[in-house]
DNA sequence: TTTTCATTGACCTTCTTTGACTTTGACTTT
DNA sequence: AAAGTCAAAGTCAAAGAAGGTCAATGAAAA
């Protein structure tokens, strides 16, 4: 009922603890919980979310671990309200009215608006063969480029 | 007790100490770390890959060895390679390499290779359904990318 | 009551480890 | 030389060890 919610604890306990970075076995934490190993997915796709400031790594097979990392943001006051703006789909003249409105407020260097254009190109989204899923990759896209940009 | 980060540990230590090129004795070596002879060849194989800047030699017979060479490639050289080994898709491990390797010899710079796997990641391709349409984004969006960051 | 959140388990993918079998090279014997 | 021997290293497939995904179900909240 609130497994979840013991487990966020758990992490949020050890992550504080460790200073910032905590590396956990899968298996291991939800045997000591007593939860299925695919609730801790669960709580960290839920609740350590890149948004929240968090990183997450892992890595399969023998020696695997989920590496769980906390990093301040920074509060980038533009950053934060293009990110809030950007639903689930962009369009290309919205998309590139944002990124006139990132440069010309200098919220981002030239170079890496050089960057989100060209990943966010009719280009590079020629693969996607509908005019809407194209308008959801470059949502998604933007999205995850400036969540980097503001670590 | 992940063995083979041992052997790679034991082998980066040995390249480095020795300046560079290092010439094992594969069963000698399985020997003391107490672990199949093949397992070398799956560490040197997964690890020490020419992407990464090595260059794997070896003899077998009486007086067999394995030469292990680190080689730093000029960064644009590297750039112009990556470029021409994107084909018409790009899997998710292999594109990891790559980036691994514009990291690894700082053709790239730290910041930009973030907002490549940003842009390159899981999470941004979520909405193209298949994973065969997500392997062409990420070569065409890549392609793009690099093109703009050889300007 | 509809919608959202939590929980689980079956199945998938990736990484590691091992060992049986193959290939190669140097040295010895015919 | 040619053939034989032995000491390496190479290959590959199978088994083991993690973590990931997803759809179904149940519980709580709106």
């Amino acid at each position: 009922m609130i497994i979840s919610d013991n487990i966020a604890r758990m992490i949020e306990a050890l992550i504080e603890e460790s200073g910032g970075t905590i590396e956990l076995k899968r298996n291991v934490m939800a045997e000591q919980l007593g939860c299925a190993p695919s609730q801790i997915n669960y709580v960290i796709m839920s609740r350590f979310t890149p948004e929240r400031g968090y990183i997450i790594e892992s890595k399969r097979g023998g020696g695997g671990y989920i590496r769980i990392v906390r990093k301040a943001l920074p509060r980038n006051d533009l950053l934060v309200r293009v990110l809030h703006s950007i639903g689930d789909a962009l369009e290309e003249a919205e998309c590139a009215s944002l990124l006139q409105a990132l440069a010309s407020h200098d919220a981002i260097s030239s170079q890496d608006i050089a960057l989100l254009s060209a990943a966010l190109s009719q280009a590079s989204l020629s693969p996607a063969p509908s005019r809407t899923m194209q308008a959801a990759l470059r949502a998604s896209i933007l999205r995850q480029m400036l969540l980097t940009l503001m670590q």
